[in-house]
Parts: C-alpha cells; sequence; structure tokens
DNA sequence: TTTTATCAATCAATCGTTTGATTAGTTTTG
DNA sequence: CAAAACTAATCAAACGATTGATTGATAAAA
C-alpha cells in the first residue's frame, strides 16, 4: 500500500530527526535509529539510499513548510509596522518551538558547513524569514515608526539569536530559567507567552521608545 | 624536556581544537587530528588516554581563563550597575569573538543531548558569565537603576543568544550583514564595536529608559 | 640502568552498507 | 476462477572499511 508506505518512511523520518538531533549525525548509527523506529536496518537503505540521504530527507520534508511561515505579513496594509513586527514575533515563536529537534539540527549543520550544498539550502530558508523582517524594519524606518539610526541587521541577529540559545542550549537554559524547558506544559503555557511579552517589549524599547540619551 | 613537553601537548590540543569545532567529535577520527597535528597516532593515548580525554582537555585549558572573564566587575563598588553591565558587555564582546572555533564547540556540545558528564562541565563553566550578569542585573533593580518588572533570565538570553547568533552561524550571519564574518580586521575594526554599541543601547533602552507603555 | 618518548603494526569493536532469501500483495495468464 | 509470474517489502547475516585503543620494539634522555 502506498499510504502505509509513507506512512512508515515518515516514522522513520520522526525517529531519525529526533535521534540525529540528541547525538549529531556522526554520533548517530544507523542501528540505533532502525532499532528505536522498529524497523530493520536495511530499510533506511532502501528507502532512503543511504545514511546521508536519510539525513537529507529529513530537511527535505520540512522545507516547504517553513518557506511560507512569515511571508505575506509585511503585505498587509491595514496594520503598523509596529503591528507587523508583533505579528512575526507571535508567529515565529508559536511556530518554531514546536520543532524544537529540528531546529537544533538546523542550528548544528548549519554552524558545521561539512556537505555545503545542505548548507546553502537552510541559509536560503531561512533567510526568507529574515528578509521579511527587515523588510519591515526598513518600511517602518521609512515611515517615522521606528528609529532611523536603528541596527537593523543586529535586530534580527537579537531577534533569532534568542530564541535559538533558549531552544538549543536546553541544559543551559533550563538551568538559567529554573524549569526543564523540555516540559511541554511549562514551555507551552508560560515560556512561550513569556518569550513573546518579553521579545516585544525588548524591541518596541529600542525601536520605537523615546530615549534622549540614545548614546 | 618538561617544556617541549608541553609545547607538544598544547600543539595537539591546539589542532584538535580546530579538528573537533570543523567535524564535531564523532566526526574528527584520531587519525585525523594526529595526522594534521604531525605526530603519531599513538600519542594521543600516551598523553590524553582517550580520545575523550583529550576532548575534556581542551575544555580544561580553557575554563581557568573563562572564569575569570567577566567576575569580579560586579564587586567594584565605584560603579553603577549600568556601568558594570556596560564593561561585561565590552569585555565579553572583546574576548569571546577571538575564541571563534571554540565558541562553536562549545555550542556543539551542548547542543546534544547525551554525552552528560561534559555537558554538564560546560554548563557549569558558562553558568559562570550567566551569574555575574544576572549578580548585576539583580543588583541594578534592587538600587532602583534598572526597570522592576524586566525579564531578568530572557536578558541574559539575548545578550549570549546575540552574541552566538552572530559567530556560531557564520554563513547566515554574514549574508545578513553583508560582509564575510570571517574577514578578522572587518571582524576587529567595524563589527566588534558596533556589537558593543549596539547591544548596549537595546538593554539600556530596555532596562533604563522611561517607556509608557510598557505593555 | 631506568625512565620517558616515539613508532609501526595490530587489536577487537563498530560503522554504513550489501546481500540473498523469504514473505506478502498484485497482475497476468490459461 | 485458480495457478503462475511478478513486484515490493522485510529480514538475518555478513561485508569490507574504519574506528579508538593497545602492543612490543626502539630511540632518547636522565
Amino acid at each position: 500500500m502506498e499510504k502505509e508506505k509513507i506512512d512508515k518512511k515518515d516514522h522513520i523520518l520522526d525517529v531519525a530527526e529526533r535521534v540525529f538531533s540528541d547525538f549529531g549525525f556522526d554520533g548517530a548509527s544507523t542501528r540505533m535509529i532502525s532499532g528505536e523506529a522498529g524497523v530493520n536496518m536495511a530499510m533506511l537503505n532502501y528507502y532512503f539510499g543511504s545514511k546521508e540521504g536519510l539525513f537529507l530527507a529529513i530537511f527535505e520534508r520540512k522545507i516547504s513548510s517553513f518557506q511560507t511561515l512569515l511571508q505575506n505579513i509585511g503585505n498587509d496594509d491595514s496594520m503598523t509596522s509596529w503591528d507587523k513586527l508583533a505579528k512575526c514575533i507571535d508567529k515565529y515563536v508559536d511556530r518554531i518551538i514546536v520543532n524544537n529537534c529540528f531546529q537544533k539540527l538546523i542550528n548544528r549543520e548549519i554552524t558545521m558547513n561539512k556537505r555545503g550544498d545542505l548548507t546553502d539550502k537552510i541559509t536560503e530558508m531561512l533567510m526568507v524569514n529574515v528578509i521579511e523582517i527587515r523588510k519591515i524594519l526598513d518600511e517602518g524606518i521609512k515611515n517615522g515608526s521606528f528609529f532611523k539610526d536603528i541596527d537593523i541587521q543586529l535586530v534580527i541577529a537579537s531577534i533569532f539569536g534568542t530564541k535559538n540559545y533558549i531552544i538549543n542550549t536546553p541544559h543551559l537554559s533550563s538551568l538559567i530559567l529554573g524549569h526543564d524547558i523540555r516540559d511541554e506544559k511549562f514551555m507551552e503555557e508560560q515560556l512561550k507567552p513569556r518569550i513573546k511579552t518579553y521579545m516585544k517589549r525588548l524591541l518596541k524599547a529600542y525601536l520605537m521608545t523615546d530615549n534622549d540619551n540614545t548614546k
């Protein structure tokens, strides 16, 4: 059955995604993955050709859904620049934190630019969101919503960097926050809204608040 | 010769640090490291006991210099809370960006879920700086320098997260910034002061600037 | 002589991958 | 319809290669 086959492939990809994100590409063995997925080892090669093929398949599966994450928010003319940015942050936090271990995968892969073509693909994929936010910031400066002398590029680094820091270093951020951030209930009910509130206030203070001593 | 032995060990550690940071712990083989270091493979086990011992030795070597990085800034009673925080940022940016590949090592290792003892050691090491900043923020709230309702823990995430984002994802941040951030001259003369200025203004706006619409 | 450092050769273990056999499901054929 | 032929999925076993580690010999130093 074609349907069952896709389900099984999808199940293998789910498991592989988690195992790769926990152990890294080289640290995760094909025996480990097939064992946890409950399938014969040979199935990995049967379906995906090779270990690297399996790894790449994980990315292929997600790329399309990622591209549309923040897109087209900037084109809504009924919103102020600030509202657009705030909406971006809400959407981004909502979406990205559930894809927790895929984010770790992306991050590890993009820091280690072995497999250059994949790095390029990931970069391209992440840049879609970057460009969307940059567009909003640019526009906000032009229409006077935001200060003229803000550092757009570093603001972007702060937005994505803050999120990355929290979810990519769970050991550390759990210690800092005093809670295990892998506790889904805590993450969903407390941390997510808290991050949204914080990020918006942080950015608003930097971008919009009158500040007589800007130096 | 004790001196030569230390030099050779240090040279091996230098090479291993770079190779590990490029390929990860599992991706880097002992033959790779010994080959690039120009020493016999058995020397790694002779000096460091095992591959993991070598890996740990890389961290041991850096820990002491890390621990004193931000420490004792908070104890200087002649500075305001804000000046302390600003000094922390300056020192941190100055110091951390040169240790580029060691930072990548730390980041990759702390992202992994398994390999518990090392993760704990790294976490402990990074927490020293976290605690120092937290102390300054706590104090600043108490003495009225900073707003009472700031989110200390997420501020910390922004400080370290922004930095990590820039230097750990060079492909992406180079694209965002429009310069190759691995260009040392650009990094030293332009990006470093720019990051310092930006971080200070961002934090000041959030922590101290009067803001009538804090929600 | 005793200790330390270095080396090529080798170890068992594990790696990703392949194989050939077997099963189950579908299509074709008589 | 039923037997045969074909296809896809699954498996245990084994493959050669590479891994981290160890050995015993040799050289250098103390």
